[in-house]
DNA sequence: CTACGTGCAAAGAGTTTGCAACCGA
DNA sequence: TCGGTTGCAAACTCTTTGCACGTAG
């Protein structure tokens, strides 16, 4: 339970009370990754007020607990990269699975050359790749045969 | 007018009338860039109907006229890229400004590679960038002297 | 004990649906 | 003309706000 003493800490030192809700859409969060605030609410009915959800999704965002990705146009709450490692998102278009893939120098460097070149300094990045996974990958191979 | 001809032909081959809400969702997208939904029924107020702007948005990007981007984690809606040519979007954390990049091809090679290191073969990506525009440098670096 | 946090009720956005009237081809 | 499209009313979902009660520190 590493991650959760860390989550504590971050609420003490934010002198925010460690309450039962709080740890119940962290550990949620913990367990099934990326969700939206509905999915959040959906998995936490009986447990946690879906006003609340909210209250303590807003908390945590402004603590930098979670963060707010894109996948496809819709925005999920995901833990932030002090629980997890600066990584990016590829969907798989068969078989709508996520998978995380971790950040490299190459794509850091690529993209602060890109921000150069419209006068900007890049501060933050998120990329969003779609594609097919192995599996589906195997699978249009037989289909089109 | 180019590109309305365009929006004309596509609306024709897949035997959508050429109406006056949709020419207006068109126009105000090519002339004011990424909107929200709720952005295009402000500006269309007394033009078209909020729920029209809905079906329009969704008939267009149906038929790939639009496409759906995240700009922050709201999304909004843009001509795609039959109209526009390939690109992120750099959003400056002291303005607001929203600047297109074109993609170029270090880019894409850097993001193919990364697909493929988690088996995947990339079909499309997006890309949002944070930073500071070149006058918001400029201020940030008269502050803290 | 006290202030912060929660749940409930209700208000407010944003989005969708059903239906009659309208209009582009 | 006629079927697709629009506008209006209303339903529905998602999110925020106000307030009294509960509870962590």
């Amino acid at each position: 339970m590493k991650e959760e003493k860390i989550l504590r800490k971050v609420l003490e030192d934010s002198h925010s009370k460690i309450t039962k809700p709080r740890l119940a859409v962290f550990r949620a969060l913990l367990k099934s990754g990326p969700l939206s605030p509905a999915e959040l609410v959906k998995q936490l009915d009986q447990t946690v007020n879906r006003v609340s959800v909210y209250r303590i999704i807003d908390l945590f965002e402004h603590l930098g607990i979670v963060r707010r990705v894109a996948i496809g146009w819709k925005h999920k709450i995901e833990l932030s990269e002090i629980f997890l490692d600066h990584h990016h998102h590829i969907v798989c278009l068969g078989c709508n699975k996520v998978v995380a893939v971790k950040e490299n120098a190459a794509i850091e460097r690529t993209i602060n050359l890109l921000a150069k070149s419209a006068g900007f300094v890049a501060a933050s990045h998120q990329l969003e790749l779609q594609g097919y996974c192995e599996k589906c990958q195997r699978q249009l191979r037989r289909r089109s045969l």
